[in-house]
DNA sequence: GGAGGCTTGTTACAATTCGTTAGATTCCAG
DNA sequence: CTGGAATCTAACGAATTGTAACAAGCCTCC
């Protein structure tokens, strides 16, 4: 088995040196990168279980990245900043980061929370831009369904993110619980009826019969299970 | 929609009343528990997405305590502890905690690493997906009964359940006390009538003759038994 | 600005699931 | 056989989920 990947994005080479050397000892592969332009770019090809993302980058928002990563890719997220404000650190778990380490820190602590993540992390998760999956293509830079005949199908920014939810995290039960966090939006209130919508008009789009779901199954009382073989490319 | 449930252990009731109010506040219900005894009564009738556990109790090691509910128990566990030495957090990490906070804490952040947990899908035990017996294919991921001319027939989550413990025990008797106990159901209530309607559910799907049942028997007085050969693949 | 189109949340009601109830049926000891 | 307990199951209803229809917000293009 291939070692799960972990990737480390902090200007300051002796951190990176530091965590990478704790990691590689603890059985991980690890990628370090120095800016955030050049960690995207990995991202097209390699596909990292745990990203440790540190916030203060010459070139690019910290926390944008973190968002964005949170939503597009399957990978955890483990936020490595000097900032020790309360404040900061509900702001990056908000955005979707999974962890919140502060500097300075102990890499065998850092070791620790990564293994914790590792436990719970979604096997695959690209932030490629394509998915395929039971005769279907889906673009997520165009927002285009495309069917095995070429027809091609719009779909909108949210009816995505469940999309992207469910491509990465196939064949696994997903309560609604987690989609409504996943998806942004405070938990228990009268927004979840927006979930069904949204599901509902993703299952029309993908020609769901509506009386035998074959793509997007309901539990009764539990959630919901994408069932399809994907592949990111 | 019924919102997420976090259980509080902790002995100190400013602790449990603190969380609890900030919890509750961010939409979610909450039970506090100042003993490890109620506590783990209360996982028998209930289960919590997130359980924050204080590792100081005066009945029970709380170590302990996170090893056997992360093993047993699909929650996502938080530690909330007064020590701060990196060696107590990276053996809380390792014992199967997916988070460490260290008190005193503020109350916001520790509903956004709450939060955090939520979003996390959390792998289900990995039991095989398709079980053949006795003319039938039963595929636990289509929810489908298929029969030996290709004929389906859809089954409930419930229902689900109930076949998975048959086909996970042929040939045994399976008393009506364990049937209730396996499926989460609060034992020797006078609910207890669920559970017939569930398996009578079920004879009708695999169209077994009431008056004389192949597969699913009735022991008067002890339980049922599954007969036929189950083989998983 | 405003008309029209698109996205998306909200509402309302329909459909489904599944526990509960209640009577019918079956089982077995006496 | 008979009575009482155990089990079966049709039917009802509460909770959950599906989706059509509406409305609000945001574009773009005149």
């Amino acid at each position: 088995m291939t070692k799960p990947l972990v990737t480390i994005l902090d200007d300051e080479p002796e951190i990176r040196n530091m965590l990478s050397e704790a990691l590689e000892e603890a059985g991980y592969r690890t990628a370090s990168f120095a800016r955030a332009t050049e960690f995207e770019a990995s991202l097209k090809t390699s596909s990292p279980e745990v990203c440790l993302v540190d916030l203060g980058l010459p070139d690019k928002d910290g926390l944008a990245l973190v968002h964005r990563l949170a939503l597009e890719s399957g990978a955890s997220i483990i936020i490595i900043s000097g900032r020790a404000q309360v404040q900061d650190k509900i702001t990056g778990l908000e955005l979707g980061a999974d962890d919140y380490i502060i500097k300075p820190f102990d890499p065998s602590e850092v070791v620790a929370r990564v293994r914790a993540r590792m436990r719970s992390v979604k096997p695959v998760g690209r932030t490629s831009d394509t998915a395929i999956f039971s005769g279907w293509t889906a673009n997520f830079e165009t927002y285009l369904l495309i069917d095995d005949e070429g027809a091609e199908v719009p779909f909108s920014h949210a009816e995505g993110e469940v999309l992207r939810l469910f491509l990465n995290n196939p064949k696994r039960l997903i309560s609604r619980v987690q989609m409504q966090e996943s998806l942004g939006g405070a938990a228990g209130e009268s927004f979840d009826r927006a979930m069904d919508v949204r599901i509902s008009r993703l299952r029309t789009k993908l020609r769901e019969d509506p009386k035998n779901p074959q793509l997007i199954k309901t539990i009764y009382g539990a959630g919901y299970i994408f069932l399809g073989d994907v592949v990111w490319s």
